[in-house]
DNA sequence: CCTATTGTTTATCGATCACTAAAAAATAAC
DNA sequence: GTTATTTTTTAGTGATCGATAAACAATAGG
């Protein structure tokens, strides 16, 4: 960690020696751009300076390494739209997470002029043995989201929102791969409305209305009770 | 091409020249095994050379280059367990296709002893614009597969097995994203267990049922009933 | 001014990338 | 044995990989 770090606020004095030619944040962008098009290792240094518009030594004085721009890229790329790990747990219930996870997602990964697809969701899934630590963090990373809505899960089973023979594990599982599945979809070209459908039908496997106790508190549109690709009940 | 092709069965006669010292089908095994753990950028030629035990040329000479190895490899993969196109169309309904990819596509990607995950459901999805064509043919292989669903959920909507008001691309599109998210999970290191209750949630959407004309001929396993991360109705 | 600090430019570094020309080795046909 | 054919081995190709040493330029503090 040779570079200074400028993440403290308000008004610095102004810096020492020589001003930096380019902008820290557009360069960030730039690389966000690149990386988040290609993949890691579909993205060369040379694909990186030429740009950012930078010679080589200026990008390793800025950010370290190639990886380490990365791991910055991807913090970066958390506020991208997609749903973050603290949010699911502050989520209304766990099936506002999981909605929200899966509607927010596919906004996500299909927002025009940004390119398709999740980062996380689709980001090094296989990789060269010599990037095995950063498709671990990654790994992590998907591992972390899917934690934070187990437990959220988990509360509203302990909270009797949902019956308890609730597998909150499954049911974690069931919408991070629906996650993973929707950018895989976004990569191939499809379009939000296109995508829109598969949130339906996961959260129509939500669990509550027929077993589970209270259900007045849960909030379910319209579309959930009705999946698009399923035809309206003629009788019940 | 200019490696002659050994396709012809029929006990060839024997070749003309010098012997291959090494076995094809153990060199595209070998080939199968890299390209599917790391992908096709995460192998280098080195890699294939090396774990093959042959050198460069010989490589070259009997598959033509690496991208050109990939799309063989590919074809050998075809047929590891998962579904393809043609048996999508030849299944007993949409349904049970559904039903089969997803099982069929669980017990692929968690093979003991096999690398993990899906070589085209999580291959190539991001990568260097200089591979882009490859990409492109996963991506083509994707779609196929997709479609072959949906044509097979169209059937079943006009034989009448399916309600009328089916939306068979939004169908499909829930199969194979919940495919694809399956082997992104495998990828993290789920194990099968943890990966078949998807298949009921998934299932449990199908049409057929409420709206549905005629339901006797299609076989329901209870799991698709009653999925194992839902609680048993006490009434309905 | 001088010194210290910071970021730039220039010119690479050795390693690895996918790939190949050329010669040698091994076999079959004759 | 000679020739033709095929595959191997040897020894590389130029290009690109991620990363850097060293010198230069630009700023602030004194």
């Amino acid at each position: 960690m040779a570079h200074s770090s400028r993440t403290t606020a308000a008004a610095s004095p102004r810096p020492r020696g020589r001003q930096p030619t380019f902008d820290r944040d557009e360069a960030l962008e730039t690389a966000l751009e690149l990386f988040w098009r290609h993949g890691y290792e579909g993205v060369s240094l040379a694909d990186l300076t030429s740009a950012m518009g930078i010679a080589a030594p200026s990008l390793y004085h800025a950010f370290g390494s190639k990886a380490d721009l990365y791991r910055e890229v991807l913090r970066r790329y958390g506020s991208s739209g997609g749903m973050k790990a603290d949010e699911v747990g502050a989520a209304a219930s766990s099936y506002d997470a999981a909605r929200q996870m899966l509607e927010r997602g596919i906004a996500a990964v299909t927002m025009p002029g940004k390119p398709l697809g999740c980062m996380v969701s689709s980001g090094m899934l296989m990789a060269s043995p010599d990037h095995a630590e950063l498709a671990a963090e990654l790994k992590a990373l998907r591992a972390s989201l899917r934690h934070a809505l187990q437990k959220r899960i988990q509360r509203d089973i302990d909270d009797g929102v949902l019956p308890r023979a609730t597998d909150a594990a499954a049911l974690a599982r069931l919408v991070t791969a629906a996650m993973q599945g929707i950018s895989v979809q976004a990569l191939d070209g499809a379009k939000a409305a296109e995508l829109l459908p598969i949130v339906a039908a996961v959260l129509a496997a939500w669990p509550g209305r027929d077993g589970g106790k209270p259900t007045s508190r849960q909030t379910r549109p319209a579309s959930a009770r009705t999946p698009s690709h399923r035809a309206a009940p003629r009788a019940r």
